[in-house]
DNA sequence: ACACTCAGAC
């Protein structure tokens, strides 16, 4: 006799027989109503599930009854105990597919102890993969995997099922561990299988798995499937092969709102916001409506590039298309609308969310945190603690952040050790920030103490972060030994080098600053270009320093010798340290008028409305000199400037910048 | 009768 789970430990036999037999609940009556079905809500993520559950009982009074159970089809399993309904495979097979649906494991638990009692499981292979199927789905990799192992007979549905199950829940490797062994025991692998290790193979371990997976597909003919094309789209995409992507999407006989995502979201993954809009676009005129999927990828291509006006063209166009704002693509587009320079619409977005999860609460803690409201991240964190969302590292790495950006030590010493009251490892970027926060405050050694008291080994970023603050604090002896350690951990970062020749720079140890560059040179280490860009209506514009492409350059120069001129009467002065040349004052100073962000600048005081906000982003941190200049700037032209470097904003208005002068 | 592909915070 065929009993998979009898005996088991799975189950605790005696707490299930309990609930089983329990009286059914009483007060029918008392029970509230479920939610109206027709509320006005922005957020339709609330599990509709319960209500749907219910349809697996044709009897209407029964239906009302096992509401009082919360609708989980307990009260059913009484019935069925005590005689009053009985079980057929279609019941059993409805129950679980619903506990399946909704993630109710527990309620699956009971189901599957139930069928294995009533003997109703045995030899019944297709309701054995339904409950694989089920722990697979619901996350019980080890049940699933147990359920697996005792099952005498298995076809290729308990094969996919557990695959599908491992690359669901982020184990590839795993799903492709079993892709041999399927193959091994005479399993032919079909578009089902082949479609969810495909999936697996994204990245992780290169492309040698899933270019094997394609061959496969290829074999068999499986890759005219729109399922397994797409997943071939997906892989190539994740593992960065954009051109290999672009050929099996055109490959594709027929294709999918799922192809179409596939394909935008690894452009948006690299940041390709212009093509991503454009392939948005594409699709549409296709015929394809974009879903959640298609917008959570564009909004954060546009939170890339910085896109702003852009992203709210789109974000209208959704609300036009009718799709509604949940949680899913409320983060994406919180996190737009952060990253983009406007924190107040992503406050709006947040607020509007009815089930904020970790993520929102962590991508408004970002915002907030980058923008300068060290304050507020503090009290935003404060107040999930409160309504009990679990923080993760990402949680205390915001909180860390902001204290690291608003000089607060003393909080950030509180917090960092408050990581392990929520067991959270404090891992490399923690270290980072916390070495950033002591340096700031002027805690050079007490820093360096600290990276030597780490208790992981501390990595080229750690002591970039240090020689970070030794270039603030012009700490050169501090600031040399500590390049040399980055150096030494990551010869290919052209960060430590820079950072370090701009200290010997700013103590005019110009024979130094060759010297530095030279070794860059020879160890073909490439300076990332530095830019600028400026979104005006609708389109994208990219500055380089002392740029002379651009159509307008005569209009721009023009407008920023003007500028600098009203600045320098209310005592702009230029700070010629930052250039790194061995060139008089003069000359100095004019490569120095032409940095990328004040050619963007100027751009855009030209081509915008006067009083209206200007955002400007960049690709590195801001250097000194633009940024005593912005505030000047901001004063003489009566308006908000906000920066955007690859850390923080900078939000200049009538002469002074949020980041207090201090990033 | 059961199984598959597409978002997000650092």
């Amino acid at each position: 006799m065929n009993m998979p789970l009898r005996n088991s430990t799975l189950f605790n036999a005696a707490v299930i027989r309990k609930i089983l037999v329990r009286s059914p609940p009483s007060g029918f009556a008392t029970i509230h109503a479920p939610a109206a079905p027709f509320s006005d809500s922005n957020d339709s993520e609330v599990e509709d599930g319960d209500a749907a559950s219910f349809c697996v009982f044709q009897d209407k009074d029964l239906l009302r009854k096992s509401q009082s159970d919360g609708g989980t089809g307990l009260y059913a399993l009484d019935l069925i105990q005590r005689g009053s309904l009985v079980p057929d495979y279609n019941l059993y097979s409805k129950l679980l597919k619903e506990c399946t649906r909704l993630g109710k494991v527990e309620q699956g638990r009971i189901v599957h102890a139930h069928l294995v009692d009533s003997h109703f499981l045995d030899n019944h292979l297709v309701l054995q993969n339904i409950i694989v199927n089920m722990y697979a789905k619901c996350g019980c990799l080890d049940d699933a995997r147990r359920m697996f192992d005792e099952m005498p007979t298995k076809d290729m549905v308990t094969w996919t099922a557990l695959i599908a199950g491992f690359s669901q829940n982020n184990r590839p490797r795993d799903a492709l561990l079993l892709f041999p062994q399927m193959l091994r025991l005479g399993f032919q692998p079909n578009h089902f299988t082949l479609s969810s290790l495909l999936k697996a193979s994204g990245s992780e371990h290169g492309l040698d798995p899933g270019t094997q997976l394609h061959a496969f597909c290829l074999k068999y003919g499986y890759q005219s499937s729109v399922y397994v094309g797409s997943a071939l789209v997906d892989m190539y995409a994740r593992c960065g092969h954009m051109d290999a992507a672009q050929l099996a999407f055109d490959g594709m006989p027929t294709k999918s709102e799922v192809s179409w995502n596939a394909l935008i979201s690894g452009h948006a993954r690299k940041g390709e916001g212009e093509h991503v809009l454009h392939l948005l676009w594409k699709m549409q005129r296709k015929n394809f409506q974009p879903t959640h999927f298609t917008y959570s990828s564009v909004f954060s291509a546009c939170a890339s590039i910085g896109a702003l006006e852009q992203g709210k063209w789109v974000h209208a166009h959704m609300i036009k298309s009718g799709l509604k704002l949940i949680a899913f693509i409320g983060n994406t587009l919180l996190d737009m609308y952060a990253k983009a320079g406007s924190i107040d619409d992503a406050k709006r977005v947040f607020d509007r969310l009815v089930k904020p999860d970790v993520v929102s609460w962590n991508t408004m803690l970002t915002g907030c945190a980058q923008h300068g409201l060290g304050k507020e991240t503090l009290d935003r964190f404060e107040q999930m603690l409160r309504i009990g969302i679990e923080p993760n590292e990402i949680s205390f790495l915001c909180v860390l952040t902001a204290c690291s950006h608003s000089g607060l030590l003393d909080e950030g010493l509180y917090y960092f050790e408050l990581m392990k009251n929520y067991k959270v490892e404090p891992d490399v970027p923690h270290y980072v920030t916390f070495v950033d926060l002591l340096g700031r405050v002027g805690l050079l050694d007490r820093a360096e103490r600290f990276i030597r008291e780490m208790p992981i080994e501390p990595t080229a970023a750690v002591w970039g972060a240090l020689l970070g603050a030794c270039r603030m604090h012009k700490n050169m002896e501090l600031g040399v030994y500590a390049a040399e350690r980055a150096f030494e951990l990551d010869p290919h970062d052209s960060g430590p080098r820079m950072l370090l020749s701009n200290i010997y720079a700013s103590a005019g140890r110009w024979r130094d600053v060759a010297k530095v560059r030279k070794m860059m040179k020879e160890s073909g280490v490439k300076k990332q270009p530095a830019c600028s860009w400026v979104e005006i209506e609708n389109a994208v514009h990219l500055f380089v320093a002392n740029d002379e492409t651009h159509p307008q350059m005569k209009e721009i120069r023009g407008k920023w010798e003007e500028i600098s001129g009203k600045i320098k009467e209310i005592g702009y002065v230029p700070d010629t340290s930052h250039v790194l040349l061995f060139v008089d004052q003069q000359e100095r100073e004019e490569k120095l008028q032409y940095h990328s962000e004040k050619l963007a600048l100027a751009f855009a005081l030209l081509n915008t409305p006067t009083g209206s906000p200007i955002r400007i982003k960049k690709n590195i941190r801001v250097c000194g000199d633009c940024h005593a200049a912005i505030k000047f700037v901001s004063k003489v032209v009566d308006r908000e400037i906000i920066v955007r470097d690859t850390n923080r904003f900078h939000h200049f208005r009538d002469g002074s910048c949020s980041c207090g002068d201090y990033w």
